[in-house]
DNA sequence: TTCGTAAATAAGAATCATTCACAAATACAG
DNA sequence: CTGTATTTGTGAATGATTCTTATTTACGAA
């Protein structure tokens, strides 16, 4: 049966866990959300593990907020949204990540373009009041 | 006469650091950049001065470069740079921001935009060897 | 000037997120 | 079953940032 062989192996409950969710989650709030499941889980094993996935393209640090980074499973390059009040971290597909002037760039700076993180800022619904 | 006066008051000369450099420095590097001038600057001023220029909209942070924040005197919005490999922050005037969808975010997600972050990750021309 | 008060600072302790060191537990190949 | 490599828990270490406190400096009023 899968459940019984991962008693251990929590690196697949880490991963899970960053999938069933779309608020990127800090590894903080990962452990939290494991400790019922998981009451031994280590912070360190936590922090371990995502940086692991991010080495693997399993997952990504999307945004620090107030100091603290923030990850995503869905690699995939996307807009976000961080409230200022609660550090909600939201998707925003609607909006095209702005890479048309990669090669502007490229030209003008010498740079050469390789990622982009696009962030909003400001109140999220009900932080509005 | 102006000089004389300020033989106190590092504020300024934090400031007058801030605003005399493109280079996006830390908390840390303002710190450096002023030790030879007043050798006795204390790393907390530069902290407790750059939080509240930041009040005071006299300063921005414009980035967070491996857990390490970086400033700006320049707060008029704008792109950057950010090589993985010097962690020079660059700036991109030629970029414009994308304010444009701001409205489109605020009807379909009920999120009112505040302010925007667009960083472009990748090796500047001196790291591309 | 001299006093009193408010603002700014230095120094170092405290805090918080993150990483490291290492020993114990677990997986897995032979 | 045995030996080796991987994963983990624990707690210590690190590094950036903030806080505390006493000291210094600025500056207005008497």
């Amino acid at each position: 049966m899968e459940a019984t062989t991962k008693q251990f192996r929590k690196r697949n409950a880490i991963l899970e866990c960053l999938r069933s969710t779309h608020a990127h989650p800090s590894a903080e709030m990962v452990h939290e959300m494991l400790r019922s499941e998981h009451p031994d889980i280590s912070l360190a094993t936590v922090y371990r593990n995502l940086t692991y996935f991010k080495s693997k393209g399993l997952a990504a640090s999307v945004a620090t907020v107030n100091g603290v980074e923030r990850f995503d499973a869905n690699t995939e390059p996307h807009v976000h949204f961080i409230c200022a009040n609660c550090d909600a971290v939201i998707d925003l597909h609607q909006i095209p990540m702005p890479r048309s002037l990669d090669g502007d760039i490229q030209s003008s700076t010498g740079c050469r373009v390789e990622g982009c993180q696009l962030t909003y800022t400001g109140l999220c619904g009900n932080c509005q009041n």
